[in-house]
DNA sequence: CTATTTAGATTAAACGTTTTAGCAAAATGA
DNA sequence: TCATTTTGCTAAAACGTTTAATCTAAATAG
């Protein structure tokens, strides 16, 4: 089954390609075409079931409708959560989504990048891996329209949707405070992002502010490709046997959690009674474990949502301010940490 | 920064764009082009940072190196997890994957494929909803390359991978039987797709081999838009209390398995004592379920590796032999059935 | 010395659109 | 009646590639 273009259609009622793409443009008013043709046209048009080429179209206007989306992992379920939002709002407005997962490795990106700058997207939304400043500055440079989400470079200005990290960490770490815990470690990435920075200090203020000396025995940092071996490790050094005699661990992904937890489970550690557990984010695992889980639910829907709105603006009329934008997380008090 | 075309090489170096492209495509010998020539025109496209246009590649070619992916929904980790894997060998082939997801719906399907065909894909990877028939047969019609996962149509001769459903719904519910359980119940969904079908048949294939009948009045059929509020009905009339004093459950699918055990939960039942429990698919939350939930764990990195071979091979050369590829899945006993 | 081959390049068409510029006929105005 | 405007439509260029068809000059063959 060939395909039928503009020109088959223009062919077969005997008037010029012109004439059928400004009517299926919708531009027949504009340009006086009559009345008459005009039907003619849209009714061989459907009748054919004619589709325009988007391919041939993009060549033409410089415009895909196609969107880069760029993320860690999108098997991890906070980025599957935020890419079927960010998919959901670029189709309610004409957009598709080009996914790749850059495993928090800039050369990845790097790559990613590259690949769809070749005239495959208008634009990127991009969850950027530590070390990747000089891609961000290079789409800068050269005026690519993106939108940054989950973390950002705070040297570097751009448009991005982020959480208040300091914030959502503050109120799970006082949460336990309030619920007489004084011993919390906190298991986080060693990475150089500024929202796991964000988080340890969320987490070191809430301390603070209660008076509770801020040990930095008690915050490990799992290297970023951080496997089962490597949380065993640290979990164990918590262990309530230790000297440390930790009460509780906020954990601040939801990937190290669930690892973490897995391993609390295995040394035979009873949450909370042994040690309380909050974590960031929210995934499914949290709610049916038992006990479930307080977690830190961020707005996925709304940042979704807001990526695609501001990138949108962004491909349309250049403005040029950036658009920064700091959402709310919510603390879900749970009975891993006793509530 | 403007993008430079073959065009502006060919310029710069006063040579046509034939030429240049010729050589940029490895083509110079074949068609005897000067070495010193081709070292000017390769050295120039280094320094330029010289990139093809991929949209007009794809319209003179017709051919796009891009993949569309249709699953229920990315942002349910099963979906999730196969999708990176068909991302990875995609990417490892030079193809991007465009995503979208149906929610089961075959309206969606039928708009995603349709705005995919109009020139943006090569080919397709589908998980067809129920009542996608007819989309099936019109792909098939005007020979669009695709491959079937994770269920397919027994009526229509495609090339598809897919888990032996029946093999592992028999091991699953012959494990509890093993373990003693014979009041067995099943709750999966009201949808004719043949993978939960063949779950089923699975299922109903152990107990009658045990010379336990089958009891339709324990089959529970969700609405496949199904919500809380109906695992909850259905989960309360297995409780042991009723009369049907049901003694374990086998979910058709971890969503519904997830919202089961959170109900089972809620109600004050303990797993396995209260009653036991065995899940298809594997996704982390049963991992770190106290107790950890059995589960069965479906390829999905071969299931991704073989989607895209195989539909790579379909692209290439048009081969007339449909592959039908049934995998193995594997039963991971663990303590939600007493394991 | 002429005819043919070969080396090394170029021209131009094509892919399917969109869009600018313009044309001919009809209608209007003086 | 002639000039101007309006109506309805078309031609052709352009987007950046690939590729079939040529073309010229030099080399080789007879």
């Amino acid at each position: 089954m060939k395909k039928i273009s503009l020109n088959d259609i223009a062919k077969q009622l005997g008037v010029s390609k012109t004439l059928v793409s400004l009517v299926l443009n919708g531009k027949a008013k504009q340009h006086r075409i009559s009345h008459e043709v005009c039907n003619k046209v849209t009714e061989l048009a459907k009748e054919l079931n004619y589709k325009p080429n988007q391919i041939a179209k993009g060549l033409r206007t410089g415009k895909t409708n196609t969107i880069g989306l760029i993320i860690a992992d999108i098997a991890n379920p906070f980025f599957g959560k935020l890419g079927r939002e960010i998919e959901k709002e670029a189709a309610n407005h004409g957009y598709r989504v080009i996914f790749c997962s850059s495993d928090e490795n800039p050369a990845n990106s790097q790559k990613q990048i590259e690949m769809l700058q070749q005239g495959q997207v208008d634009g990127f939304i991009i969850a950027p891996p530590a070390g990747s400043e000089n891609q961000i500055l290079s789409l800068k440079r050269n005026r690519t329209p993106f939108v940054l989400i989950d973390r950002n470079f705070p040297d570097i200005d751009t448009n991005y949707i982020v959480v208040d990290n300091i914030q959502a960490a503050f109120d799970a770490t006082s949460h336990l405070i309030n619920k007489g815990y004084k011993k919390i470690a906190c298991i986080t990435l060693n990475v150089h992002l500024n929202n796991m920075n964000q988080r340890v200090l969320g987490y070191k203020q809430a301390l603070i502010e209660n008076n509770i000396p801020v040990d930095e025995e008690l915050i490990k940092m799992m290297p970023f490709t951080h496997e089962k071996d490597d949380i065993v490790e640290a979990v164990k050094q918590l262990e309530p046997g230790n000297k440390a005699k930790v009460e509780a661990v906020f954990f601040a992904t939801s990937k190290l959690g669930i690892m973490g937890i897995e391993t609390l489970h295995s040394l035979g550690l009873h949450i909370p009674d042994d040690i309380a557990v909050v974590s960031f984010d929210d995934p499914d695992a949290y709610k049916i474990s038992q006990p479930p889980v307080s977690a830190i639910a961020q707005p996925l829907q709304e940042i979704g949502q807001e990526s695609v709105k501001v990138l949108l603006d962004l491909m349309n009329d250049n403005q040029s301010e950036t658009k920064k934008i700091v959402l709310k997380a919510k603390f879900i008090p749970r009975r891993s940490s006793g509530a």
